[in-house]
RNA sequence: GGGCGAUUAGCUCAGCUGGUUAGAGCGCGUCUCUGAUAAGGACGAGGUCCCUGGUUCGAGUCCAGGAUCGCCCA
């Protein structure tokens, strides 16, 4: 009777997978798994809301794998891990997928479209994609709350947004300002800087030196550069640095003022230097504008202004400066009360004071801007310049740096708080805390917070017309209590048509969003809608002791929650957190959609299953480091990993249901050393596992069970083969709590195998999820056995390399193996002296303690000993060891003594640990050396041996024949066996061992007439086989 | 232009606080084992540890400069 439910050994683990997902379901093992841990100690994880915008690819898997196995470790580890999902809905990516599926090229379509349709489209959109990223989710085995998870998009949510935003406006941190941005006129929308880091490409624009000419200096202008010459038509002021000199270059009759250490570069080595003066003298000149479209600048409106930003890289030291358009320059309008004229409009063109410009395209007027100021002799030269420059990530429309009046939070109040706040964190890996991270507080500038967009939280400040009454709202009852009607959906348009009175004013809100990563930094409060609601809930669960995401997040989500928990509560909302690289393909390239490079997840988990997929993430390398990555990449997973586990776990599922073991206890059985070695190695792996796993390393983890599993199969099963086929009570009872074991340490890795080995062989519990993770036990840990096995296996390995070396076959036994060692290595092959004949078939061991019959020896200094102690003398004492008597040495040292050398007239002993010995093999004899000890194999075969050995090869030839004719490993047979006489009389010599290896209940010889030849060292060989 | 990281066998990756024969897997070639069997084992070929300098008795490992690639920032 089967104990066991039958292994497929061609086991297809996707479709396990699909039967392992169904219990999950049938058990709510995720749930309970979270419900046994009522009570327990915590462990915060918080998930980084995906935006559902888009189908999931194979980086996201990468992020869910490494979310779903620390948590399901520490659920294991007895700790009680809440996972509440999150989705991400708000934002110009979702904005700019409805666009482009209704046709929308801007703003202007949305309004006429609608703004409450519109946003209907992006809730739908957003929504649609949410059952997709579900699927993935649960088919890869990331265990999270879906069912409860928070949507940004929900009013409760935004309340609790709405909340944040009036804690930041009464600390004094939330206002409007202007500020220089960078601007895509297409979507109407300034954009954050990590949106613009993605948009950087190689563009040529033209470089113009432009001349300004010095009012009341005939014939002097003063010579400015720019590569916007789109800019030029409000030029407003001239920037020079103070400390830097000018000179007044003569060319061609005319004189230009240009940094002196420009002059020969801009102007040719021909040019006549002049006078030089600082640049601060010349502070105040007056110039002629290159256009005189706009003249009102106020009063220092078109001279020249002194500015520490000028640099003499290149250009001419004279900065053409447009109050609108560049940070710098707004800053220096600032400073010196230049006022600040816009004549771009908001869709990028030219506003109506432009004159023939007015309504065209900056970017495209430049060629016509270029032209004009040759007609107009102000051109100097004109090249082209090629740089880096940003544009729209999505749209692809150069942007424009372009002053705007926006909403800030003033981070940088904070930034000492953002710094200490970071120090409390935990990095992996741990240079992105003051590398990456780090420098990125340092250099905090303020939050630019609001977008003029449509779908996304609205920025709760309302206002009157002439801007004397402003009031930031905290919540839906604060906006009721100011009497206004709060709608149940909080989006626009329906909140901008909320309004209330103060002080006889009516009070409208401001029309602007915030930043979308405002909204998911929000999550650890806003996702229980504290404090509103739950608030309990919140405090427990915050801060978080882990968070995942990718890099690229250090910028997004890793600072949205630090920035936002840093203010409100004075603190960082995570301890510890987990950077994951980027995935590229085998070539090293990004994945993308346009280079058609793109792994879609699906078609890996039906190739090769989710588990396979998880166990190349985790244990391929470091995942900071990023994966080339392929779907024959993640089938190396299953081939060096799962598929050895599972035949392992097939063999004793087969034989155990064949000989009808039940399963017993380590207790119930007698162990031989080999059991206790294995049980040993499983101690030594589990802790190395936690071990990992508590210091977020699934890879040194996973490669710690890898080898375990590899020490099983090749070493212990193989071992033990004999055992299982007759039944041996202590050898399933061992590998029954072997694999058991390793189901529940690789659990948290690749969750479907665990539970399918866990659930047949034990099934104590409805999944090994449920189980706690596996304590080395020290009782069955035996650090000696360990040492000793692996002196006897390099033994075995040398005895294999000697007769690889011979080109004599294992199947040819052998009188003996020779082995030079003594001590403790003689002590740990005597006690596996059984295992080695038998690896090696060989029909004994000789032990040599002295190393004369296979070898001499040779003196080695040993560096790491010896470095240290004698530093520079070093290669003199190299030289001493070198010159003493290897034979005398080797045999003092051996017996615990000590040899000396003389360095520098000064006697010094050196004890084994300082010189190493090792053994040069003889010439003529087959050895195989390591360090100090050494294997020979005694090569002479008589004719007893060899006749052995024949019988060997006709047992394997029946072997073969038996898996032709399809037999069963069980069945027994009658068989016959005709041919050449040799062969027949090794047979004859051997019968008993022939008979019980091919499991033959009659054997007759030379009565193969119709037998299936074979050939055996040039002889022929009949064999007929017949069930029995 | 600045910051951070990477560069080790044909490929994917290990190499702890510097120690003298630089490893594994895959792939390739040869052999082998066989009652886990489209698995397993052994052997072999394959390396200027990106380059150049430096520190040191000793550098894949530490330092400086450079190259290439990636990410981030401008």
């Amino acid at each position: 009777m089967a104990r066991y439910r039958p292994v497929d050994p061609q086991q297809s683990f996707p479709q396990l997978e699909e039967e392992i997902l169904r219990q999950w379901r049938e058990r709510d093992v995720f749930h309970e798994s979270v419900r046994r841990r009522e009570g327990a100690d915590p462990y915060v994880f918080y998930e980084g809301p995906p935006t559902a915008n888009g189908r999931p690819g194979s980086h996201h898997v990468l992020g869910r794998a490494f979310k779903d196995v620390f948590p399901r470790f520490h659920t294991m580890r007895g700790r009680l891990v809440h996972r509440k999902a999150g989705w991400d809905c708000h934002g110009l990516a979702v904005e700019l997928e409805v666009e482009e599926q209704l046709g929308f090229k801007s703003k202007e379509d949305i309004e006429r479209f609608g703004v409450a349709e519109f946003n209907a489209k992006c809730r739908e959109s957003v929504l649609r994609y949410i059952d997709e990223w579900g699927r993935l989710t649960e088919r890869i085995g990331f265990w999270i709350d879906t069912d409860e998870a928070y949507f940004t998009l929900e009013s409760s949510y935004i309340e609790s947004v709405w909340w944040s935003l009036k804690q930041v406006w009464e600390r004094g941190l939330l206002y409007q300002g202007h500020k220089v941005v960078p601007y895509c006129p297409r979507c109407g929308t300034a954009l954050s800087s990590h949106e613009v880091a993605q948009g950087y490409k190689d563009v040529v624009d033209p470089s113009v030196y432009v001349r300004f000419p010095v009012k009341g200096e005939e014939g002097v202008s003063l010579l400015g550069w720019t590569t916007t010459p789109w800019t030029l038509l409000s030029n407003a002021a001239l920037a020079v640095h103070p400390d830097v000199d000018y000179v007044r270059a003569r060319v061609d009759g005319e004189t230009l003022i240009v940094a002196a250490a420009l002059a020969e570069k801009v102007l040719g080595d021909g040019v006549e230097i002049g006078e030089s003066v600082k640049g601060s003298e010349l502070e105040g000149t007056r110039y002629e504008p290159p256009f005189p479209y706009i003249s009102d600048y106020g009063e220092r409106g078109h001279t020249v202004l002194p500015a520490d930003f000028v640099t003499t890289d290149d250009g001419t030291g004279v900065v053409h400066t447009a109050v609108a358009f560049g940070e710098d320059d707004f800053q220096l309008g600032e400073r010196y009360g230049l006022t600040l004229q816009n004549p771009v409009r908001p869709d990028g063109a030219f506003d109506e004071r432009m004159g023939a410009f007015a309504g065209r395209w900056v970017k495209e007027a430049d060629g016509d801007i270029v032209e004009a100021l040759r007609e107009s002799g102000r051109l100097l030269h004109a090249e082209e310049y090629e740089h880096s420059y940003p544009h729209c990530w999505r749209c692809e429309t150069p942007l424009l740096y372009y002053a705007k009046s926006a909403w800030y939070v003033r981070t940088t109040a904070v930034k000492d708080e953002l710094l200490a706040a970071n120090e409390t964190v935990r990095w992996y890996p741990e240079h992105i805390k003051h590398g990456r991270f780090g420098n990125w507080l340092e250099n905090n500038v303020d939050w630019a917070l609001s977008r003029e967009r449509y779908w996304g939280t609205p920025l709760p400040v309302w206002r009157s017309e002439d801007g004397q009454e402003v009031v930031c709202v905290g919540s839906m009852g604060e906006l009721r209590e100011l009497g206004a009607e709060v709608p149940d959906d909080l989006h626009r348009p329906f909140v901008d048509e909320v309004t209330f009175e103060r002080n006889g004013k009516t009070m409208r809100r401001v029309p602007d969003l915030i930043d979308v990563w405002w909204d998911s930094g929000c999550m650890p409060f806003a996702q229980w809608h504290a404090p509103f609601e739950n608030q309990d809930r919140f405090e427990e669960r915050f801060p978080a002791n882990f968070i995942c995401e990718a890099l690229d997040q250090t910028r997004g989500w890793f600072y949205s929650l630090l920035a936002i928990s840093t203010m409100l509560f004075g603190r960082a909302s995570y301890e510890t957190v987990l950077c994951l690289g980027l995935i590229l393909d085998p070539e090293g390239q990004k994945m993308s959609k346009s280079r058609g490079n793109v792994v879609v997840p699906w078609d890996v988990i039906e190739t090769h299953g989710a588990d396979a997929f998880r166990w190349y993430y985790f244990t391929s390398k470091q995942p900071w480091d990023g994966y080339r990555f392929s779907l024959d990449t993640v089938g190396e997973s299953v081939r060096q990993f799962m598929k050895p586990l599972w035949n392992i776990y097939y063999l004793l599922v087969l034989y155990a249901n064949d000989n009808d073991v039940e399963p017993a206890g380590l207790a119930d059985v007698e162990l031989t050393d080999l059991d206790r070695w294995a049980l040993s190695r499983l101690q030594a792996t589990a802790a190395v596992a936690i071990d990992r796993l508590e210091d977020y390393d699934t890879t040194g983890a996973g490669r710690a069970i890898a080898a375990y599993v590899e020490e099983l199969s090749n070493w212990y099963v193989r071992r033990s083969r004999r055992r299982f086929w007759y039944g041996d009570a202590a050898a399933f009872a061992t590998l029954r709590e072997c694999l058991v074991t390793v189901a529940k340490l690789v659990g948290p890795l690749t969750p479907f195998i665990a539970d399918a080995i866990y659930g047949n062989l034990d099934g104590a519990e409805p999944s090994v999820h449920l189980c706690d993770y596996p304590e080395p036990d020290a009782a069955l840990r035996d650090d000696g056995l360990e040492l000793q096995m692996q002196v006897a296996r390099d033994a075995v390995k040398l005895g294999h390399q000697a007769r690889a070396h011979a080109a004599l076959k294992v199947r040819q036994p052998l009188r003996e193996a020779v082995v030079v060692a003594a001590g403790r290595e003689r002590d740990a092959i005597e006690r596996f002296e059984e295992v080695v004949l038998e690896e090696l078939n060989v029909k004994g061991v000789r032990y040599v303690s002295e190393a004369d019959e296979l070898g001499r020896f040779e003196l080695k200094p040993n560096y790491r000993t010896l470095g240290p102690r004698f530093g520079r003398h070093m290669p003199q004492v190299a030289a001493a060891v070198g010159g003493l008597d290897p034979e005398r040495a080797a045999a003092t040292l051996r017996d615990g003594g000590q040899v000396h050398v003389s360095i520098d007239g000064k006697d010094h002993a050196l004890g084994a640990d300082d010189v190493g010995l090792v053994l040069q093999p003889l010439e003529g004899y087959q050895v195989e050396r390591s360090g100090t000890h050494a294997v020979a194999v005694n090569l002479e075969v008589d004719e007893k041996l060899h006749r052995e050995a024949l019988a060997r090869e006709v047992v394997h030839a029946v072997q073969g024949a038996r898996k032709d004719a399809g037999l069963d490993v069980g069945d027994r047979i009658h068989l016959r066996l005709g041919g050449d006489v040799a062969l027949l009389e090794a047979v004859r010599a051997h019968e008993g061992y022939v008979v019980g290896e091919t499991l033959a209940d009659t054997l007759e010889l030379g009565a193969a007439e119709n037998g299936t030849p074979v050939q055996i060292e040039g002889r022929e060989l009949r064999i007929h086989i017949e069930r029995a």
